[in-house]
DNA sequence: GCCAACGTTGGC
DNA sequence: GCCAACGTTGGC
């Protein structure tokens, strides 16, 4: 039995991490998530073939640049065990990991950015519960709705 | 580079 | 369990 297939936003810093890398390597495992909230959606709401809204945060034209997909279940981040790692955390032991991460596939960059401004004047239609747009929302990961995933594409 | 928002930590 | 201090995110 599967389930029906979900959607997702996840954001990325375009100078770590950017869509032309994803699409250069073509699987990437999702590590350095260090918010609860967004491993929970990982581990607990992601199953293969999800869609994902990959988005350039904390850059020039900050906005939604391609699309992915969830490439495996959810399992340990490896960097949390590795020392030498900025995403390393002494807290965390190997018989009960505390951080999750998903691999995630590139599927296409999209034609054009569809920019966070033009995100936001299209508030109204995505409804208040589109977390991008509410205000001081700093998660990286997030549920997007079929609807919500289908009108931000038809802005493409 | 600034700073608002917000999650986490740790003293009490 | 409260809450001040601190660190991080991320738009601008």
């Amino acid at each position: 039995m599967t389930a029906r297939k979900r959607y997702w936003l996840m954001k990325s810093e375009p100078d770590t991490f950017s869509i032309d890398n994803l699409r250069k390597v073509g699987t990437e495992p999702w590590n350095g998530v260090r918010n609860y909230q967004a491993r929970n959606f990982m581990r607990d709401g992601m199953q293969v073939g999800d869609g994902i809204l990959f988005y350039h945060s904390n850059c020039t034209v900050p906005g939604i640049v391609g699309i992915a997909r969830v490439a495996s279940a959810a399992y340990p981040d490896p960097t949390q065990f590795d020392r030498k790692s900025d995403y390393y955390d002494p807290k965390s032991r190997p018989e009960e990991p505390r951080w999750m991460l998903v691999d995630v596939a590139f599927e296409r960059k999209l034609a054009r950015t569809i920019a966070l401004e033009e995100i936001k004047q299209h508030a109204d239609a995505l409804g208040e519960g589109f977390a991008l747009t509410q205000r001081g929302n700093r998660l990286s990961v997030m549920p997007v709705t079929a609807a919500q995933w289908k009108y931000l594409l038809s802005l493409e």
